[in-house]
RNA sequence: GGGCGUAUAGCUCAGUGGUAGAGCACCUGUCUUACACACAGGCGGUCGCUGGUUCGAUCCCAGCUGCGCCCACCA
């Protein structure tokens, strides 16, 4: 095969040559006047599969993921926000996973000491619920496994279901420190959470009480605020009346099983319809007792009857009026959310003793005052989905308001920035009106609290190495920590604290947090505060950067109950995982939401396949590395093409420094794509083609410009770019290339405006083709006039490559010409010229001319504007309207000397 | 109930106090020296509404309307 003669050996030229052309006709020409002729036929399309697979295992085997920790370079770290356990990547994932490994990536080129760890989250709910579910399917609880068994079987079930997410960050190809693998239950990490513990509690920062908590009655656990979602749910509002006659109040609820729990009225001190009650009791329908009525100022009077009914084990507003008036406290729930206040509906589930209740008042016609539908907010499980009962309950609470203060400082104080800052007011709102942190769960699968009760009451909290008390009668604390505890601790924990590790020193502060914004509350926050206090007030990450959401191609969130979750790796199996990334980049606007569709992806990959294709051209034309040629001897386009490429070179970095992915990306996807492929490979057709010195210096000049292009996309795109660069360059590997540095003293102000000309010219001529119905691939004889400083001095064979024009030979006679700019150009059509369409394209450019002049003239008779406004715009304005005026001279010239309509 | 955000082409989104942009979609050509996952040309917008500031507003301000999100212990 002679095209073998052409490319290098190597694996990644062989895959560049391997393959099928999609078209029979294709060939690839080698563009040269030595050798015209087709040479071989080659794959034209960029098969992702192939590659990507091979070159990730290749790059965790060379240990490019593994920071050196030399410490002649700087430090950079990210700590991954740890998946579940039982998580699969979902795009959000695959969004903020992206951005890490591109912020990674790029600092790694810049020769930084790049540390990015991974790692899982055991997701305490989540997980048990997932084996909880397995062992009903087997006809078991995990009671009838007991607590010890029932933990060996979530590891068990870890072993060999979870992580499945890990795969497919390889497959993202993420580049990640997997020497460096964590989970929040390893032991290291458990011994971090002990040790916090009892710090916190040592400082008085960690109590137990009983209070208000919500509580799932199905996970049969307590939740913090934060698990909580609350929805619009239609319920009914019940206004029952208590006691009788003149001393009977109206009250009303949503939840009326409750009054069975109820132990006062409470109206507002001034409110005078009541005053008569206050001290007296009144009686609570369907029960025995008499409750007292009492005065609280946190009662709207305004609101509905003015008199609240006050169940203070289940609201946490009843529950504060209790305590002020030392009220009982009647629980009248289990954890099942069954009623357990004896009599005709103990045992009944809150759902069905709700319209028992009514259905019991309901008896005696003078008690239900009014039922009537009512939409109000209700609390639902985050995990379960299971609506959320508030109930009095022994639970452990972190005392926040230190820890937050803290939290909201280090961010008030610039320690820690916040991008974009639009999301600051999120995170303030949240530290500033932080309640305690509900942190005991009544599960298994999690840390379990470092507590322990001995016989007499005492209590004592270990630390990790702290042998539990002896003797009759000590137990451990059933409860575990809310998994967020442990994730709390993820930027130091992983790093080995507490104890004081040379991961630790050397990689904490991390430099960055990228994570959605949804999870500010969850973890940000929380991080915060653990970090700064664990830390001795040093903050967990310098910079957040929070993204945006995924939403479904209609701005929808993306849920399971929606059905409308897309499955990133479906993707990645039709376009590469580099068009993934690529077009998650592409959208990712800082701390903005994101709709994603197939489309975007499609149009990501088919970008892979034009650098691919670029770089082919490039290859077999001969590009190369090497010293460029002094300005004197590059062409103008080689020009304009080295100074546009650092320009973007410079433009591209300084969003990637910004968290402007969608800029990089679009800035890149540009650039690559319009003025190197579209122009400059084309311009570079004339100077290869010609052979010799120009081809020589056309060829590094190439070699340079995608050299610089594959290592600036390299974050965005690692596959793609991987097996090109190291085709184009024989480099071991673009993952460890340097990263490019603009150099701004390629800028040439004036080969851009000759190419901008050039590109005028053509354009305007193709539009003259195009309307007079030529052919792309016919060849028409012109003759190109211009003065000696014009567009056309040095590039005339160029430009009649790019228009198919073809050198005016013996009987050449004009039957067209068009003017642009300085440039004349006249065509034979062999055909007559479509003298209609031609004027049809000329009263058009006419009249949008005689549009501008009508307003810049406008502008510049205005005298206020002449007097305010910069001389720049006046000078902007001044020029446009001279050129207008050029123009309709111009056309209306043309239109005059075109010929009759046959 | 509080807070935040948003409204730009058919769709998804950039953007700027001084001539409105991209990708996709759409229309017309085309296998033309890498690429039909392509090339060339084209169509398409009162920049949500009403006022204000300004010589000039899509951009700044106010109000309104629509949409979205977060937080919330008013029965």
């Amino acid at each position: 095969m002679r095209g073998a003669v052409l490319l290098a050996a190597g694996p990644a030229r062989e895959r560049l040559v391997r393959g099928l052309s999609r078209h029979p006709l294709t060939r690839l020409r080698r563009v040269s006047a030595d050798d015209p002729t087709p040479v071989t036929t080659l794959p034209t399309a960029y098969a992702p599969a192939e590659v990507e697979g091979p070159l990730y295992e290749r790059w965790v085997e060379r240990g490019y993921f593994t920071p050196s920790g030399d410490p002649a370079k700087p430090p950079y770290t990210i700590v991954l926000p740890p998946p579940n356990v039982t998580g699969s990547l979902h795009l959000g994932h695959a969004l903020n996973h992206t951005l890490m490994d591109v912020l990674t990536r790029r600092r790694r080129m810049q020769g930084h000491d790049v540390l990015w760890l991974p790692g899982m989250d055991h997701a305490g709910i989540a997980t048990q619920n997932v084996v909880e579910r397995e062992l009903a399917k087997e006809g078991k609880t995990r009671h009838d496994l007991g607590r010890e068994a029932f933990v060996q079987r979530v590891w068990q079930w870890k072993a060999e279901y979870g992580g499945k997410i890990l795969g497919q960050m390889r497959r993202l190809g993420e580049g990640v420190d997997w020497t460096r693998e964590r989970f929040t239950m390893d032991e290291r990490l458990s011994a971090a959470v002990q040790t916090i513990f009892k710090r916190l509690y040592d400082d008085d920062l960690i109590y137990r009480a009983e209070r208000i908590i919500n509580w799932c009655p199905r996970c049969m656990t307590a939740l913090s605020d934060i698990e909580v979602e609350h929805s619009e749910d239609e319920g009914e509002l019940v206004s029952i009346r208590y006691g009788e006659g003149e001393d009977s109040v109206v009250v009303a609820t949503t939840r009326v099983e409750t009054m069975l729990g109820d132990t006062a009225v409470a109206v507002h001190p001034d409110d005078d319809r009541y005053r008569h009650l206050l001290g007296r009791t009144i009686a609570l329908p369907l029960t025995d007792r008499r409750i007292p009525v009492v005065a609280d100022e946190h009662v709207d009077p305004t609101f509905g009857s003015g008199a609240v009914k006050v169940t203070p084990a289940h609201d946490p507003n009843d529950f504060d009026i209790g305590r002020r008036h030392g009220l009982p406290m009647l629980v009248m729930l289990d954890e099942r959310g069954n009623v357990t206040v004896p009599g005709p509906f103990q045992g009944l589930d809150r759902f069905e003793a709700r319209p028992a209740v009514i259905a019991a008042l309901r008896e005696d016609g003078r008690i239900v005052a009014e039922v009537r539908p009512y939409v109000h907010a209700v609390g639902h499980c985050q995990r379960c989905d299971t609506v959320v009962e508030p109930r009095l309950s022994l639970q452990w609470f972190v005392r926040v308001a230190p820890l937050a203060k803290a939290a909201g400082d280090a961010v008030r104080d610039g320690r820690v920035a916040i991008s974009p800052t639009s999301m600051e007011p999120r995170y303030f709102g949240w530290v500033d009106h932080m309640h305690d942190w509900c942190i005991s769960r009544q599960l298994w699968w999690g840390h379990r609290i470092p507590v322990w009760y001995g016989p007499e009451g005492e209590t004592v909290c270990l630390g990790p190495g702290d042998e539990p008390p002896t003797g009759e009668g000590w137990t451990q604390d059933p409860d575990v920590l809310d998994t967020w505890f442990s994730s709390a601790l993820w930027p130091f924990s992983t790093l080995g604290w507490p104890e004081r590790t040379d991961d630790l020193m050397r990689y904490y502060p991390t430099s960055v947090l990228l994570t959605g914004y949804d999870i500010i509350f969850f973890w940000v926050a929380r991080m915060m505060m653990f970090g700064l206090y664990a830390m001795d007030g040093v903050q967990p990450f310098d910079t957040v950067a929070l993204t945006g959401l995924i939403r479904d191609r209609y701005g929808k969130k993306m849920s399971k109950s929606s059905g409308n979750v897309v499955d990133p790796l479906d993707w990645m199996d039709a376009y590469g995982s580099d068009a993934v990334r690529f077009s998650l980049c592409r959208g990712a606007n800082p701390g903005t939401d994101q709709a994603v569709n197939e489309e975007w992806v499609q149009g990501a990959r088919n970008f892979c396949n034009k650098l691919w294709n670029a770089t082919r051209f490039a290859l077999l034309n001969g590009a190369r590395l090497g010293e460029l040629p002094v300005r004197e001897q590059l062409s103008v386009a080689d020009r304009w093409i080295l100074s546009r490429l650092h320009a973007t070179a410079a433009e591209v970095d300084g969003h990637y420094e910004g968290f402007q992915f969608a800029r990089a990306a679009e800035a890149l996807y540009h650039f690559a794509w319009d003025e190197v492929c579209d122009w400059y490979v084309e311009l570079a057709k004339t100077p290869l083609a010609r052979g010799g010195q120009e081809a020589e210096s056309t060829r590094l000049v190439l070699g340079h410009v995608l050299d610089v292009v594959l290592r600036l996309l390299h974050p965005l795109t690692p596959f793609v770019t991987e097996t090109l660069w190291t085709a184009l360059t024989g480099g071991e590997s673009v993952v460890v290339a340097d990263w490019p540095v603009a150099d701004p003293s390629y800028a040439d102000p004036e080969a851009e405006a000759e190419v901008a000309a050039v590109q005028r010219l053509v354009t305007e001529v193709r539009r003259f083709r195009n309307d007079q119905g030529l052919k792309p691939g016919q060849r028409v004889p012109a003759r190109l006039h211009t003065g000696p400083d014009g567009p056309l001095a040095a590039h005339e064979d160029e430009v009649r490559s790019l228009l198919r024009l073809e050198r005016a030979a013996d009987g050449f006679s004009a039957t067209a010409s068009l003017q642009v700019g300085s440039v004349t150009v006249e065509l034979d059509l062999s055909d007559a010229v479509d003298v209609a369409a031609e004027r049809r394209r000329l009263e058009k450019d006419l009249a949008a001319a005689r549009r501008e002049l009508e307003q810049t003239t406008a502008k510049l008779d205005n005298e206020q504007f002449l007097a305010k406004a910069p001389d720049q715009v006046v000078g902007r304005i001044r020029e446009r309207r001279a050129t207008a005026e050029a123009e309709i001279a111009r056309l209306e010239g043309q239109l005059a000397a075109l010929p009759a309509a046959p």
